[in-house]
RNA sequence: GGGCGCAUAGCUCAGUUGGUUAGAGCGUCUCUCUUACACAGAGAAGGUCAGGGGUUCGAGUCCCUUUGCGCCCA
């Protein structure tokens, strides 16, 4: 039989790229069950994640790392569960971004998008598209996702546009859209709105500027402070406290707006906070949102003063066609010049900016479309209070629900050109609209072929709104969209619950009445090793794709997946990242001895014996392990139930290094070297435990184990062992889940056991390392127990091997008259071990320690008598009370153990 | 102003129906190239689980409260 030569490190550099496309050319990615194949069952319930889809033009980063690593894992394991399972790939057009990025491009050629126009602007946006799309897609690639790339989407592509089409026409029959003039949050770098939720507030130094309002025909002012003097230009009220002393006798006046010498009132509004800069509010509704509500309550009119450049317009009179920061600074040196300024003091205020670029958005009043969101808003609460949708961590739902609950109007206009563009025409002869799902040539209200297009775009998020449904096919009954909607379950990160998944929810239960999905998990976002968060600016970015170049994706997954809680930020360092590339080579190697072995067996050892699962054939150690795994798998699947995958992982790793690798291998060497029945049921043991190990991990690292599994097979089958990998499927990505097995009985005999050697092998090595005795070093040794003698001669050559002892010089007695001579003493539960080291015993040593281990012991036995002495031997269950028992009962015989090897001693 | 999260070993974090001796990785210290793995093995040191109060036979875990840090919404 020809050994394996599997290198002895694992070279993620020579798998992962050879396996990913050996799942992807074996169709593997693909639904098992599929309503375009032939022998499609519509009964079979599937499995359907939809990707949340990454800015066509954008860069892998770790945010993507982690929902990608997350989404897989989802995705791997319902498919090995056997559920046909579909994960919808795809990508967005991400208005703002793409075309700032073409722009820049146009820049460099000196250029501008007028210049060009629109046409020759989107047909360069499209081959900057084409030119990206490769990149991002094989990065996702590259992380191992298992996504069906056949069904690939983009929210640009013909059918995604039909359905935004669909979905704004619908939404316009429903009388939920409409366009009108409205205070909006406007980018003027941009030049375009933004949404709400693009605005990121930031506390920064500001100046306060105190001034005069002065009254009309008199020397009296009321004085008021504000941050944005230039908004002065745009006032059309003051507004005070309705029981402020102060200025209650002003209600009803009129004062004139500085400079401009306009006429406004004062007014009463209880909004106005009396304690904030003079109690007195200038209110200025074409700029400010809190002004524009006070506004509405008095029926103020609404004076805009900017442009879309944010230069002052013809209303600013004087200060027409300046930057909205020279105005503030001539209009505050004019006014102090006529005497109507007081003061400034600097103040610490919250600035808008834009997420993007951070420039100082300007809250204005402009002409765009806008969703109603009231009913839709409704309908998307009522399926969660009603646990039609389930948002994992439970506590975002309270978050989901405030957001909802005081919803404003969605604002979807973008006056960009990169997007879907509103289907809406407007009429140059009769002025009316035509809104429709085809172009028209004509008004559908008068006939006139004079029409033309809105030019705006719609926001990027109407259409990633659709995208659950969108991807399927909707609004064509497809047949993919009947089999695979509702999907399962929507994988995102929490900072996007409003943007994206709750406009889903809303949209899914509007077009397609129903719930787009019926779990919502929300992972936390990845800061750095200390909690901050990376930016360019502070050099901690780590670049997943360095990450994966350096040190494998499997170890950047397993980092990720078992680093993360659900909904919590996690912190990641390279160091976590090395220590799970170590798991992977750890894994391989585990894999490459197991491989080994049953390479080795013979069919000499086969004998007759194939009772394979039946355990009075076992070694203690074969059976310690199998419990230890169907204890494993167990817990696995609570785990995974309960989305916890973080701890599946851990357990699966500890499982796999300290009880398999560390433990069982160890044992299994000596158990293969004795050959026959034995040798052969250890190799059998091996293989098994390895296989489910690998079925196990599979989802957290699937490269390492699927090569290791395809090794692991094709030597199993060409091995005596050929009947147990007989049904294994050609590769690991869709072999089956282990089933969980409950509990026979026999296990926690055979752990409680195992444990007892284990504790006896650790307390020799541990007086090993004390006494600095090599390795190398064979000791003899007298293990003394009355009660688990024939445990320990059963278990002799195991303890001897892993102890270091020499076998023939190991001697087990139910009992010694006196201490041997020249021995030092050890205890191990109800065990006695003396080893002959008589050059190395220090008297006051030995009884130092001994009286140490003693008083450890006699506490424990303290506390516990008197725990069981009091109310919780009536009070606790049972079983615990039955517990403690037998911890009191052994740390008693330890306790003599340990006295009786004290006298001993003098 | 309203809401939420976090505080556990030197560092980063697990610990999900409360079960009584609190775990891991990294780092530190000893020893070892033992034929799967030095990306390793064996051993060691290291914690009043932020402070206070309560519920309970029993609290890192549940409740209240204080302090500190962070996030979201307004």
């Amino acid at each position: 039989m020809a050994r394996y030569t599997l290198p002895k490190r694992y070279d993620f550099k020579s798998v992962e790229k050879r396996i990913y496309e050996m799942w992807e050319k074996g169709g593997y990615f693909q639904p098992s069950n599929d309503p375009r194949k032939p022998d499609f069952d519509p009964t079979k319930k599937p499995f359907v994640i939809s990707i949340p889809p990454p800015n066509v033009t954008g860069e892998l980063h770790l945010g993507h790392a982690m929902f990608v690593s997350m989404e897989d894992l989802m995705i791997r394991y319902h498919r090995m569960k056997g559920y046909p399972t579909l994960w919808v790939p795809g990508t967005d057009h991400a208005g703002i971004a793409t075309q700032l990025q073409v722009e820049k491009a146009l820049a460099n050629e000196g250029l501008t998008r007028e210049q060009v126009g629109r046409e020759e602007f989107l047909r360069r946006a499209w081959a900057w598209k084409e030119k990206y799309h490769g990149r991002i897609v094989s990065q996702i690639r590259r992380m191992g996702a298992s996504c069906d790339w056949t069904r690939e989407r983009f929210t640009l592509d013909e059918g995604l546009s039909r359905a935004v089409r669909e979905a704004f026409v619908r939404l316009w029959e429903k009388g939920l859209i409409y366009r009108g003039p409205r205070l909006i949050n406007w980018s003027p770098g941009l030049r375009t709105a933004v949404s709400d939720l693009e605005v990121e507030y930031s506390e920064e130094e500001a100046t306060l500027y105190y001034f005069k309002y002065m009254l009309k025909g008199s020397d009296e002012y009321i004085p008021v402070a504000t941050i944005r003097p230039e908004t002065i230009l745009g006032d059309t009220a003051v507004a005070v406290h309705p029981e402020d002393e102060r200025y209650q006798k002003y209600i009803g006046a009129t004062v004139i707006v500085p400079i401009l010498g306009r006429e406004i009132p004062v007014i009463a509004d209880e909004y106005v906070s009396r304690e904030f800069g003079t109690g007195a509010l200038k209110v200025t509704p074409g700029h400010d949102p809190h002004d524009y509500e006070i506004a509405k309550r008095h029926d103020l009119p609404v004076i805009s003063i900017l442009d879309e450049a944010a230069r002052i317009n013809e209303n600013g009179g004087p200060y027409e066609g300046l930057d909205r920061y020279e105005c503030r600074e001539k209009l505050w040196a004019d006014m102090e010049r006529a005497g109507l300024t007081i003061k400034t003091e600097p103040y610490v205020t919250q600035i808008p900016r834009s997420q993007r670029g951070g420039e100082v958005i300007e809250p204005m009043i402009s002409t765009q479309w806008f969703v109603k969101m009231e009913t839709l808003a409704q309908a998307g609460l009522e399926a969660v209070r009603e646990g039609r949708i389930r948002i994992v961590p439970e506590r975002f739902t309270k978050i989901y629900y405030n957001w909802l609950e005081n919803i404003q109007d969605w604002c979807i206009s973008r006056q960009l050109w990169w997007g879907h563009r509103i289907p809406v025409w407007y009429c140059a002869d009769c002025g009316e609209m035509t809104v429709a799902r085809e172009d028209p040539t004509e008004c559908a209200h008068c006939g006139s072929p004079n029409i033309e297009q809105d030019p705006d775009v719609l926001d990027t998020w109407f259409s990633s709104g659709l995208w659950p449904f969108s991807t399927l096919g909707w609004p064509e009954e497809t047949p993919d969209y009947r089999y695979f909607y509702p999907t399962s379950i929507m994988e995102t990160g929490y900072d996007i619950l409003f943007f994206w998944v709750a406009r889903m929810i809303m949209m899914g239960l509007e077009f397609t009445g129903k719930v787009p999905f019926h779990t919502v998990y929300l992972h936390g976002l990845i800061r750095d090793e200390y909690g901050r968060k990376m930016s360019k600016t502070l050099g901690n970015v780590i670049d997943p794709l360095d990450v994966m170049d350096e040190l494998g994706t499997d170890a950047l997954r397993f980092t990720l997946l078992v680093g993360s809680t659900p909904g919590n930020d996690m912190n990641l360092s390279l160091s976590k990242v090395e220590g799970n590339r170590n798991f992977a080579n750890k894994v391989w190697n585990a894999g490459r001895f197991v491989i080994n072995a049953v390479s080795d067996v013979t069919s000499q050892m086969s004998g007759t014996d194939n009772r394979s699962l039946k355990t009075d054939n076992w070694s203690l150690a074969d059976s310690w392990i199998w419990a230890r795994l169907q204890e494993l798998i167990r817990n696995v699947e609570r785990l995974f139930g309960n989305f916890q995958y973080g701890e599946a992982g851990r357990q699966i790793y500890e499982f796999f290094w300290g009880d398999f690798a560390d433990w069982y291998i160890e044992i299994a060497k000596l158990q293969l070297r004795e050959g026959g029945a034995r040798a052969y049921r250890t190799a059998e043991t091996l293989a098994r435990v390895l296989d489910i190990s690998l079925r196990l991990l599979h989802p957290f690292t699937p490269y390492v184990t699927e090569e290791l599994w395809g090794h692991l097979r094709k030597a199993l089958l060409a091995s005596p062992l050929k009947g147990l990998a007989a049904d294994w499927p050609e590769a690991l990505i869709i072999a089956p889940w282990p089933e969980v097995r409950e509990a026979e009985g026999w296990e926690e005999q055979k752990m409680a056991d195992f444990a007892l050697l284990q504790e006896i092998v650790r307390t020799i090595r541990n007086l090993r390392a004390e006494k600095k005795i090599k390795p190398s070093q064979r000791l003899a040794a007298t293990l003394v127990s009355e009660s688990r003698s024939d445990l320990l001669r059963q278990q002799a050559a195991t303890i001897a091997h892993l102890a270091g002892l020499d076998r023939d010089g190991l001697r087990i007695v139910e009992g010694v008259e006196a201490r041997p001579e020249g021995h030092i003493a050890l205890v191990a539960g109800p065990v006695a071990i003396y080893l002959p080291l008589a050059d190395l015993i220090d008297i006051d040593e030995e009884r130092a320690r001994l009286e140490k281990e003693l008083s450890e012991a006699e506490a424990q036995i303290a506390r516990l008598e008197k725990l069981l002495a009091g109310p919780f031997a009536e009070k606790a269950p049972p079983p615990v009370v039955q517990k403690e028992r037998e911890k009191l009962a052994a740390f008693k015989e330890k306790a003599g153990k340990i006295r009786s090897q004290l006298a001993e001693l003098s």
